[in-house]
DNA sequence: CTGCATCCGACAAGATACTG
DNA sequence: CAGTATCTTGTCGGATGCAG
């Protein structure tokens, strides 16, 4: 009960009724989905996932590697050198869970035009003043 | 500029370069999606979706709901009778929407399983003292 | 019935600093 | 290199009350 909670998942959460909540609060995370895209290629290390995402802090990726391998998303694999080596590697199941996300991208891409015309009409209603100054 | 923000969505977002994100941000909210399916039978009034989605308050429905009229996914027709009746009604890109999202759900139900005993594996690695009090 | 405004608590995520 | 710990902040979402 003392427990902190440093971040990122839902631990608790009251039992979700519906399942599709339950894969989106697993990948609502702001940086799940894009480290599963990150690592999709294949092996990737700390710091190349660091650098590559652009925007996440260490912090982050840890936490959200962390979380990604409690759901068994990914594996952490630690090689013992000198300067230490770890490497993240998507398991089979986020492999399917990728390709499913995959098809939410093309809805976005298909729709994209299409919901940006519908927000910038919907707020143009609202705000009837981009005359001038 | 002084625009209070009322909640649920992020006006000004920094310009996503992943489009899956942008889905993901779309549908993130902690109701969009029990919206989006309880409206995908066909139109349905405000008040069926309050006492459909149990647990729901009357500013979340409004504000999520308010946030799918915008980005063009719902529709809001008034009846313009004496109690006031409004009803909302998926969007055709909406419906494509919510299959996309069944591919999800079914990704979910086929890996619940294996996600949980994952979780269980995990954390139970970590608290080794299951013994007694 | 349908909906908006306000206040407030909870928690995700950012910044920063320190370690094996 | 690969993390962890702490502090702070921003925002989502809940509760309540008022209104067309």
């Amino acid at each position: 009960m003392s427990q902190r909670n440093t971040g990122v998942t839902p631990q608790v959460v009251n039992a979700h009724a519906c399942p599709v909540r339950e894969v989106l609060d697993r990948v609502s995370g702001k940086w799940s989905v894009q480290i599963l895209v990150a690592a999709a290629h294949g092996p990737i290390r700390f710091t190349e996932l660091e650098r590559g995402i652009e925007g996440i802090s260490r912090r982050m990726l840890t936490l959200t590697l962390r979380n990604l391998e409690r759901d068994g998303l990914v594996t952490r694999t630690v090689h013992p050198t000198v300067p230490p080596r770890v490497e993240y590697e998507l398991t089979p199941v986020a492999r399917e869970l990728h390709e499913t996300l995959q098809r939410l991208t093309d809805w976005a891409e298909r729709n994209r035009v299409y919901i940006a015309e519908a927000r910038a009409a919907y707020d143009g209603e609202r705000e009837p003043e981009p005359a001038d100054a």
